[in-house]
DNA sequence: ATAAATTATAATTGAATTTATTAGATAAAT
DNA sequence: ATTTATCTAATAAATTCAATTATAATTTAT
C-alpha cells in the first residue's frame, strides 16, 4: 500500500523552518528539500498552522514556529496532519449477522487499543527540541548520507 | 492509499480455524464472515501456510492451527501476511542534494526506530490464545455487537 | 498604485497499493 | 469419473496519497 509520508514530511519542514539553514523560507524551497511540490507543503503547513504548531501569513514566506519546540510532540504533529487514525486497521467491513466474526473483531480492538494507546504515549514523550537536537548532532557526523537513508528500502 | 486490514482478516480466519464454531471451514464460508471473496481468503491462508502457522490441504476444506496458539504471537502473524514493514514511514524520495533535508530524515529514522521495535515487542507479546480467550468471553456477554464494532470507525 | 511573488485553499488528476474477480491447475471425496 | 475445493496467477476495480492545476488574497518591491 501507499503509505502516508505526511508525518516524515511535517517534521522535515518543522526542522528546516526552526533552524532556517536558507533564508526566505518558501513553500518552493522546501518543496525542493522535500521533493515534491509548494502546494503539498502548503496543504501540510495549512494543517499545522491550524493545530497551532506554526504561524506563517499569506504573501509572506517567512514560516515560524507558534510554540516552543520542546513542546510539541511527534504526536501533536502526528494528529495535526493525519488526525486519530489508528496504525492498526480493524475490518469493520465484515458480516454483521456472523456473531462470532463481529466478537472477533471486537476481541482484538481491545489488543489494537492497548497497542495504540502505547504508541501514542511514546510518540507524546518525543518533542521537536530532541529531534532537532538529533539533527544537528548527525550534521556534525560526515558519515550521515543519503545512503544511509536509503539502506532499508 | 488504501489501508491494509490483512492483519485483521488473518485473526479472524485464525480464530475461526482454532474454534471452529461451522463445520466444513471452506474458504467461501470464512470469506462469508469476513464478508471477502475466497480467493482473497486463500491469498491470506497461503502465505498463513508458508509461515508455518496453519496446515491445509489442496482440495481438502479442514484448516488446521500447525502449532499451538499460545505460540502463535500478532507479530507472527503480521509478518506472515504484511511482511517487515515499519507502521511509521520515513520519506526517502527527498531530494539526495540536500544535506539538512537528509539528516531531518535520518534523525527521525532513530526514533521511528525504537517507537517500531516497542511496537514490535508489544505484539510479540499478545498471542493468538489470548485474543481467542478474550472474543469467547465477549461471546457470552449480550453487550458485544456490531455497533460497538463501528462506532469510531 | 501597480506588478510580481507568495501564501491559502479547493478541485481535479495521477499513481501506487489493496482488495475483488476470474480462470486454470491440482487434489481429495464420493 | 465427477464434484468440490484448494492453490496460484493474472487481471480488474476500488481506495487513498500525492501531484497538479487553478483561483483568490496578501505582502513586498518598484
Amino acid at each position: 500500500m501507499k503509505k502516508s509520508v505526511k508525518l516524515s514530511d511535517s517534521v522535515h519542514a518543522l526542522v528546516l523552518i526552526s533552524t532556517d539553514p536558507f533564508h526566505n523560507l518558501t513553500s518552493a524551497r522546501l518543496a525542493e528539500s522535500i521533493k515534491t511540490n509548494p502546494s503539498f507543503v502548503r496543504q501540510i503547513m495549512s494543517k499545522l498552522k491550524q493545530a497551532g504548531i506554526i504561524e506563517s501569513v499569506t504573501g509572506h514566506p517567512q514560516p515560524k514556529l507558534a510554540i516552543d519546540p520542546k513542546s510539541i510532540s511527534l504526536l501533536d504533529i502526528y494528529r495535526a496532519v493525519e488526525g486519530d487514525a489508528p496504525l492498526l486497521q480493524l475490518d469493520t467491513n465484515i458480516n454483521p449477522e456472523c456473531g462470532p466474526g463481529v466478537n472477533i473483531q471486537l476481541s482484538l480492538k481491545d489488543y489494537y487499543n492497548v497497542i495504540q494507546q502505547n504508541i501514542e504515549k511514546q510518540m507524546a514523550a518525543i518533542d521537536l527540541q530532541s529531534i532537532i537536537d538529533n539533527y544537528e548532532k548527525r550534521l556534525e557526523n560526515p558519515k550521515s548520507d543519503y545512503l544511509q537513508l536509503i539502506a532499508d528500502k
